[in-house]
RNA sequence: GCGCCGGUAGCUCAGUUGGAUAGAGCGUUGGCCUCCGGAGCCAAAGGUCGUGGGUUCGAAUCCCGCUCGGCGCACCA
């Protein structure tokens, strides 16, 4: 069979250069050495640009990310969640899409009034009386703080008495501190949006009513509910909660709210980035856009879980729990660890996975993260050019005989270099940012092989211009995999 | 009980959509600085890919059972 297909292939020799039988399913192409060395004009020419593509064809989607209360700070879960929606938003615009980062704040409902009593009740101890933070409460020692700073920038009210005000104040407090610790981490967003102005705006109600009109709804033992099962979910949900309980929205309702003005704004698609525990939600949001019957499509939003992260310090496991106080903050890792570091940490595992965030060692043995690996491969290439008289932008592959890059693992590092655009496409398609690590880490291995066997400098004038013309190639590829990450790819080091 | 996610080297994890002899880091052992930067390179040891079936010319990868671990199954968010 193989012989048959092989006896009736013509290919050009000048790309095929020898075909050959080797067992069972397989044949053999030998790629002619000039073809791969095409590759290198190519990634001079478009620079920073290489491997960026247009499947995307400029459309609008939406990636809504971190999204954490403002209850408290940012704490390592958060961070590989900004780590990576971050991640996935960059290569996402590197394939050609337009993309909206987004953080939803849950600045209403339940949370935030124990958040308010709270600081209520720390206010009380500071003036000396007793007072114990309420069930469900929080006890960081955050509060405390806001408790201080309400104290002081509020003289008209020593006792904390006016609940929405120290609201109001808590609230503002924790957002300025969460967008501090994203500034610090590199992180920006183009919307935040604010789950409060989903009642003010009347996007509730309507939601509500879009949901009545459409007959999915009923009265049960006082609360209203939603019959989801209609669109597959397991039990229906409640939308308002009886009298006895309040009689406010569940969450699920402004969450589905939320989601509709994400189709309504223009996004078609849109992908949230989450954490595991929060996996019912995905199931429930769906069924909800279903039901209000706007055209939505089942599959909407996307969903990216990932698994918890688990801190390691001195072979113990730190517990990460906002409402216990204590746990790693986002700004502890990136005060140790470093931006670099700490991205490059948290993305190096596909999101599936359970990430075991080892401080020890993340710290005090900094000098040995991988990622330093990586961006001592690109200050090498740095270093080459400097050494020999040039500088990143005067390399060119004009005039330059690349044919004489025959070596076997430059063979090998010019075909890495080709498959980068690929690469990225394959990572934003699957929206698995770990994929560009892994590549980049063969890249720099590949090159810093390469770099020990053989010298650029000093090998005669035609074949070092060649070699140069390597590095160059290199070191755009190393520094582009960097930054579509969000890590520095340093001229020294 | 039901659902989702994992189980790959001593440890932490990859594995390019089903291909050839399963890889890296850290750790262990042994080499390499007269040399463009040693945050580096080369080599060795280390594997029943949790387990039992199935599909296929071919399975870590796809299907089913079992098992271990994590998470989720509210009129909490």
């Amino acid at each position: 069979m193989a012989e048959i297909i092989v006896s009736r292939l013509d290919l050009p020799k000048e790309v095929v250069s020898k075909i050959g039988i080797a067992g069972p399913g397989f044949i053999n192409f030998w790629l002619a050495e000039e073809q791969l060395s095409a590759v290198l004009p190519v990634i001079l020419r478009a620079g920073s640009s290489y491997g960026r593509s247009s499947v995307g064809k400029g459309q609008p989607v939406n990636v809504e990310f971190v999204s954490a209360n403002p209850t408290g700070p940012l704490h390592v879960g958060h961070g590989r969640q900004a780590a990576i929606g971050d991640a996935i938003a960059a290569l996402l615009q590197w394939t050609g899409w337009k993309v909206t980062r987004e953080f939803y704040y849950n600045d209403a409902g339940a949370q935030i009034t124990n958040l308010g009593l709270s600081v209520q009740a720390r206010i009380q101890q500071l003036r000396g009386r007793d007072a114990a933070i309420p069930e469900g409460g929080y006890h960081g020692d955050y509060v405390r703080d806001i408790a201080e700073q309400y104290l002081a920038r509020h003289p008209e009210d020593p006792e904390g008495k006016d609940a929405p005000a120290v609201r109001r104040f808590a609230v503002q407090a924790l957002r300025e501190e969460q967008d501090h610790d994203l500034r610090a981490f590199g992180v920006k967003f183009d919307v935040y949006f604010l789950e409060s102005s989903l009642y003010t705006s009347g996007k509730v109600e309507q939601t509500v009513k879009r949901l009545d009109d459409a007959g999915h709804t009923y009265e049960k033992e006082g609360a209203s509910w939603l019959r989801t099962t209609d669109f597959g979910d397991d039990k229906d949900r409640v939308m308002r909660k009886s009298a006895g309980k309040g009689g406010e929205y569940t969450y699920f309702v402004p969450d589905v709210a939320y989601h509709w003005t994400k189709w309504e704004r223009g996004f078609r698609r849109a992908i949230n980035v989450q954490g595991a525990d929060h996996h019912s939600t995905v199931t429930r949001v769906r069924v909800g856009l279903q039901a209000l019957e706007v055209g939505i499509p089942q599959g909407y939003p996307e969903y990216v879980l990932h698994q918890i992260v688990t801190v390691m310090k001195g072979g113990e496991e730190v517990k990460i729990s906002k409402r216990a106080g204590s746990y790693v903050t986002v700004r502890d890792l990136v005060d140790q660890v470093g931006q670099d570091a700490m991205r490059y940490f948290l993305l190096m595992r596909k999101a599936d996975s359970h990430f075991v965030f080892d401080l020890d060692l993340a710290t005090k043995q900094s000098e040995e993260n991988p990622v330093y690996y990586v961006q001592y491969a690109h200050t090498r290439m740095a270093g080459i050019l400097r050494t020999a008289g040039t500088t990143a932008g005067a390399v060119t592959a004009d005039g330059v005989d690349l044919s004489l890059l025959t070596e076997a693992d430059e063979q090998e590092l010019m075909k890495h270099l080709a498959e980068f655009p690929t690469l990225v496409e394959r990572a934003a398609e699957n929206l698995e940012p770990h994929r560009v690590i892994a590549y980049l880490d063969d890249l720099a291995r590949l090159a810093n092989g390469w770099y020990h066997r053989h010298r650029v400098i000093g090998v005669g004038e035609a074949i070092e211009k060649a070699r140069l013309v390597l590095v160059r190639a290199v070191q755009i590829v190393l520094a582009n995999g960097l930054n579509l990450i969000g890590v520095t790819a340093p001229e020294r080091m």
